[in-house]
RNA sequence: GGGCCGCUAGCUCAAUUGGAAGAGCAGCUGACUCUUAAUCAGCAGGUUACAGGUUCGAGUCCUGUGCGGCUCACCA
């Protein structure tokens, strides 16, 4: 703490005394609105389009009359006379004290300790000022929350981005733009749930702490359960435990959830994310496919108002029906690599390594392709697009396309050089599935913690038969940052992963 | 974890080759009854992230540490 804003903090704890001891709780429990500040604003502009008699008549009636609260955000004084910014969530509106001389000696002195940063409630009737202004003309006004420390600066708001990801709640305060993106995301996830809902999907709740975490392939957060005194896991994925709830008869299901990994942290990568996973009985991939470019299409038109949006120097389009583009095909393309004619490992790699690849010798085949997709496709793929058919190293979890046992029918879909979702016809065969696991069991490299152990009770589950399901994951956060054209996943997390400040 | 860049007043930013640490906003005092980045006059406010080093002299150069950003690696 530095001397000044110790004075700062200090100047405005004599306020508080001050209003304290003339009798005045400075945080009181509650206040009356009649409106916010944006009902507010309306009311004036319906007011206005009357004929005069009217006008008259209800400003005669105290028609005009409001109490709104929020947040001072600028103060303008001038003399007898001020105008105050008052902010709430739901806009802001000008405030007006006309002659303070109105005033009891009480409430003089009140106003005289406001300060930016205060959140007050005033009444009066509506006005316009001679610039056009909506106004409130403050009749009466209450302090509701004293404010202790100096706001960012009004102009250039809060740029610092440490401070904006540390004191989110003063990005929120200072940036508008801040703000609008966390509504937009919260709007994304309502209209998820309600595409789905409407489609008859199920939203259903799944354990985050597992014994086990399994689904996919990433190293999990670890913890421990006292009274059991058993470790558990994280969930990396939301996969098996609906598997499992298909197989209990419920035919659509979803979870909007958190999942957690224990990984590196980047502009598109954050420990703690959301992920949406949906599974159907008896659809494929295809069928899932149309149901995902139908759904992210909806919510861009639906609440950015358009299928185009901005995102970096380029202009996403989200109207369907998307690129789809055979992985094999894609990579050929972007790569010049047909992985189909290196079967193994060890030809792939040397294969990549003609092309000056960094190619670690432990990696296996399927970590190979991948490796090809994100260093040649992935930054390709900026207009949305589905990538199809994988090789089966790669989907553990997937069915394999009929009458080739080395590919799987899977879909990646890509926009703005990102993954946003992976998807697949669901394996449902549990003999099959079982080999899968203990295949990959194989392959694991034994410092690996990443790989999961086999989860003998979902392999249970699947014997009693689950029916063929088309399964989803969509990134959240990701399609956030699509739809609002951030460029990192910080800037759609509102409390993002940062390492503790000494 | 590696590389590069950054950290100056509460906030947003300056500071020439290494030569007296500054401005705007916010704050305080005063003037002002239609302002809206109000205006005008004045005042106050600094461990230049931290710890060392080089130097007559360091915000500036060097080393280390912390935190952040970008990037690479990692990442189904």
């Amino acid at each position: 703490m530095t001397s000044r804003l110790d004075r700062i903090a200090q100047q405005r704890r004599q306020k508080l005394d001050r209003i304290r001891g003339r009798g005045i709780d400075p945080y009181p429990y509650g206040y009356h609105r009649s409106h916010t500040t944006q009902q507010a604003v309306e009311k004036l502009k319906k007011w206005e389009s009357k004929d005069a008699t009217e006008k008259a008549a209800d400003r005669l009636a105290g028609k005009l009359q409001v109490n709104v609260a929020g947040r001072i955000m600028a103060i303008r004084r001038m003399g007898k006379s001020a105008f105050f910014d008052l902010r709430d969530g739901s806009g802001r509106i000008q405030l007006l004290f006309q002659d303070i001389n109105q005033f009891d000696e009480k409430d003089l002195e009140l106003f005289k300790d406001l300060d930016i940063g205060d959140i007050i409630g005033v009444s009066g009737p509506l006005l316009w000022t001679k610039s056009g202004e909506p106004t409130v003309w403050v009749a009466e006004f209450t302090l509701l929350a004293k404010s202790l420390q100096p706001l960012p600066e009004k102009w250039h708001g809060l740029s610092d981005v440490d401070k904006r990801y540390r004191q989110r709640y003063l990005d929120l305060i200072a940036n508008a733009e801040a703000k609008e993106i966390f509504r937009v995301r919260s709007q994304v996830i309502a209209a998820i749930r309600e595409f789905l809902n409407q489609r008859g999907f199920l939203e259903v709740e799944t354990p985050v702490l597992q014994p086990l975490a399994g689904g996919a392939l990433a190293r999990p957060f670890t913890t421990h359960h006292h009274a059991l005194d058993q470790d558990f896991y994280l969930r990396i994925a939301l996969e098996l435990h609906l598997k499992r709830l298909i197989i209990g008869g419920f035919d659509k299901v979803y979870e909007l959830g958190r999942i957690f990994r224990n990984e590196g942290i980047s502009t598109k990568h954050n420990p703690e994310f959301t992920m949406l996973e949906s599974y159907e009985a008896y659809v494929d991939y295809q069928d899932v496919m149309k149901m995902l470019e139908r759904m992210v299409s909806l919510i861009a038109r639906k609440i950015m108002g358009r299928y185009e949006i901005e995102f970096g120097d380029n202009n996403l389009n989200f109207k369907p029906p998307w690129q789809r583009l055979e992985l094999r095909q894609a990579i050929i393309k972007y790569s010049g690599i047909d992985f189909e004619q290196y079967p193994d490992a060890d030809s792939l790699r040397a294969e990549m390594l003609k092309l000056k690849m960094e190619v670690d010798p432990q990696k296996d085949r399927g970590r190979l392709i991948d490796e090809l997709i994100s260093t040649f496709v992935e930054p390709n793929m900026i207009q949305p697009t589905f990538l199809l058919d994988y090789p089966v190293e790669m989907s553990p979890l997937a069915k394999t396309k009929p009458g080739n046992q080395r590919m799987v029918e899977r879909f990646e879909a890509f926009a703005g050089g990102m993954e946003i979702a992976n998807a697949f016809t669901e394996l449902n065969d549990p003999i099959e599935q079982r080999e899968r696991f203990l295949q990959q069991q194989k392959e694991r490299k034994p410092e690996d913690e990443t790989t999961e152990t086999i989860d003998q009770d979902f392999l249970l589950a699947l014997e009693y038969g689950m029916p063929p399901t088309g399964g989803l994951g969509v990134g959240i956060d990701r399609l956030v940052m699509l739809l609002t054209g951030q460029q990192s996943i910080r800037q759609v997390i509102l409390f993002p992963q940062l390492r503790e400040k000494p």
